[in-house]
DNA sequence: TTGTACGCGTTATCAA
DNA sequence: TTGATAACGCGTACAA
């Protein structure tokens, strides 16, 4: 297996020529070797009935010899117009895209759909950072024939330009969009069961832990000027769900402590948990808008030297993996599905469909009777 | 905002049209719209000191009005040559990445790198999956500036068609490729360390769960036939760090039981420690290659009615996040670190070199003094 | 500051 | 089966 530059490459006479040190390999090169067409060359690769099984074992022999690891990549998407991968787009940083279990999930499915439909995935971190006088960059330099919006504000300027694209788009979550194929979960109902879980252990006095209403890092007591600006339908049907379902019960919204948390985090949890401890009166009930705000109140409360769920119960939303082994009830959602689901109807460019999937009260021990007073 | 059809595109005569419906707006169109030269138009992208800030704005405008979301990548990659994206190449199917939390922890460290250096991320599943006349595909779709190696079989098809390519590679782990950096830990030397441990416990009858040795999805018994034809180098140093530490110790490597599995999860690590229970002389201690081994072994050890660490201690290897709730006793190594490192030395083209990261011994509640026989 | 001309490596068409 | 030729959309040296 001879290195690459020592093969006696055609060098054509090339005006300004790359800094490149060696010419790259192209199909052009297989051929010249062999003599024949590039074109057949390049028909060994994609369409192996179009020669015969001799020629094309000789032509991989040499493409093998001369260093050619086949069509290159950009080329071969230039000229078909196809790229061969879906775009991932989320509004967070790309490493927080393997940092929160959620979106792992997600990620995992969409994978799945990925491998049996033959595309490659393409994690396109889709915030809204960017300044107002930039240049409107493309999304990623990501080539894809595709993309699925996971949970991204409505407004984001990503999202708006991955709709003026005039390629297929699916939404996971949010925001539902006219014409868009949507994969998510009625939050509303799954809020109202967590709530109607906890009253009918007979709590009363509830505090909620709600992710961002907007982009602005706020965190503090959730008011009802932000309350009633909330950029996240996800939020909003949760709330919805929380609030109206104790309402029903005889408690009113105005009575409910709510914390506002700019980040999911577990940190971020056990500070809201610590505002909701140190209120005049203490809930007795927690409804967390994520497993990871969940276990980290669970975490303040118990250094708080308090007891779960004898003193306080807690109430999560997701079903995360580390969620079973806190002994979290929760919500479960499906993220795997979701992903599954999406990346399916993207790929297989389906006409416009709502796909709605089903959630379950898992009951485990952060939960229990409200402590008699 | 006008929909992107509706506006007056030049239509030059092409003869033979794509199937596309509607033309892609490119950079000639805008350029046209404002009858100025399309090198203006790319310029107002990437040279933006190259003209008036007026005519920038205009052009920006123009590209809105006609729903041209800049250059397009494959197009950019073409000309440029560079791709603007990384390669991480794995043995596994795409979904795994999602599914192993070492994996996950690494290449959350691998997109930290990334973003600070305005690179993407592709996931390539590198499996050895290739039927013998297949033709030699490209790996993955993708097109990348360089690849991460994650702990791949020296001799995996894949692996050697990225070394052929001429462009930057860093080696994960393994395997170690001359004149190629390298980024992992001492495996033998954390081994050791966690033999050492259960030593100290007063630990005389060891069992071990031992990863796969070669790509045949044998379960069971590691024999010395297998064991001496490892296909992964940090197996054969971290067998070597258990047993030559026992060893030393009076403990002959027959006399260790050795169970191999071939595939990273806990069912197998249950299996696996199911068979190290039914053996006539059962170990007291248990050292599995990866936490998600030994949660499953622990949860097998409880399921068989033994008490951990009073019966069986069980010391795993990787410290995962779940390892902590678990309360197992094992070897930290820095995923998140190893990624950043790897992807930082291949973003910055850096010389050669071997950073080897430091392990650390991390004792839990999963481990105690040997039973009093 | 703007425009011209060419090259990037491949696929698709159509005739031979 | 094979081979010439024309796109594909953009970057860039060079000239204006």
């Amino acid at each position: 297996m001879k290195p690459v530059g020592s093969s006696p490459l055609l060098s054509p006479k090339t005006p300004h020529r790359r800094q490149h040190s060696r010419r790259k390999v192209t199909l052009k090169d297989v051929a010249a070797r062999l003599k024949v067409s590039h074109t057949t060359v390049s028909n060994a690769y994609i369409r192996p009935n179009q020669l015969s099984a001799a020629l094309r074992e000789r032509i991989f022999a040499v493409a093998q010899e001369l260093g050619y690891t086949g069509p290159d990549p950009a080329a071969k998407q230039l000229a078909t117009g196809r790229a061969g991968a879906i775009g991932f787009l989320f509004s967070e940083e790309l490493p927080y895209a393997f940092t929160d279990p959620a979106i792992v999930s997600v990620l995992q499915g969409v994978a799945e759909s990925c491998t049996r439909r033959h595309s490659d995935l393409a994690l396109i971190s889709a915030g809204d950072n960017l300044r107002d006088n930039e240049a409107p960059v493309s999304l990623g330099h990501a080539a894809v024939d595709g993309y699925i919006l996971y949970s991204m504000a409505p407004d984001n300027r990503c999202a708006l330009m991955a709709q003026q694209r005039n390629i297929p788009l699916i939404v996971i979550d949010q925001p539902r969009l006219e014409n868009v194929s949507f994969v998510g979960i009625d939050d509303c109902a799954a809020a109202a069961q967590a709530a109607q879980k906890l009253l009918e252990l007979g709590h009363k006095r509830f505090g909620i832990l709600s992710l961002k209403t907007a982009h602005d890092n706020y965190c503090g007591p959730l008011t009802p000027k932000r309350r009633a600006n909330i950029a996240h339908s996800t939020i909003t049907m949760r709330l919805e769900g929380y609030l109206s379902t104790l309402q029903k019960a005889g408690i009113q919204p105005d009575n409910v402590l709510c914390w506002e948390i700019p980040v999911n985090s577990e940190e971020a949890g056990a500070e809201g948990a610590e505002y909701l401890l140190q209120a005049p009166c203490r809930p007795t009930a927690i409804l967390a808008m994520s497993d990871r705000i969940a276990i980290g109140a669970m975490r303040a409360i118990r250094a708080a030297g308090l007891k779960i769920p004898q003193d306080i119960s807690v109430f999560g939303f997701d079903d995360i993996p580390t969620a079973e082994t806190a002994q979290l009830s929760t919500i479960r959602q499906p993220h795997t599905q979701k992903g599954i689901e999406a990346a399916r109807l993207l790929l297989l460019k389906e006409e416009r469909q709502n796909v709605i999937l089903d959630t379950q009260v898992i009951q485990r021990e952060s939960t229990g009777p409200a402590p008699s007073t």
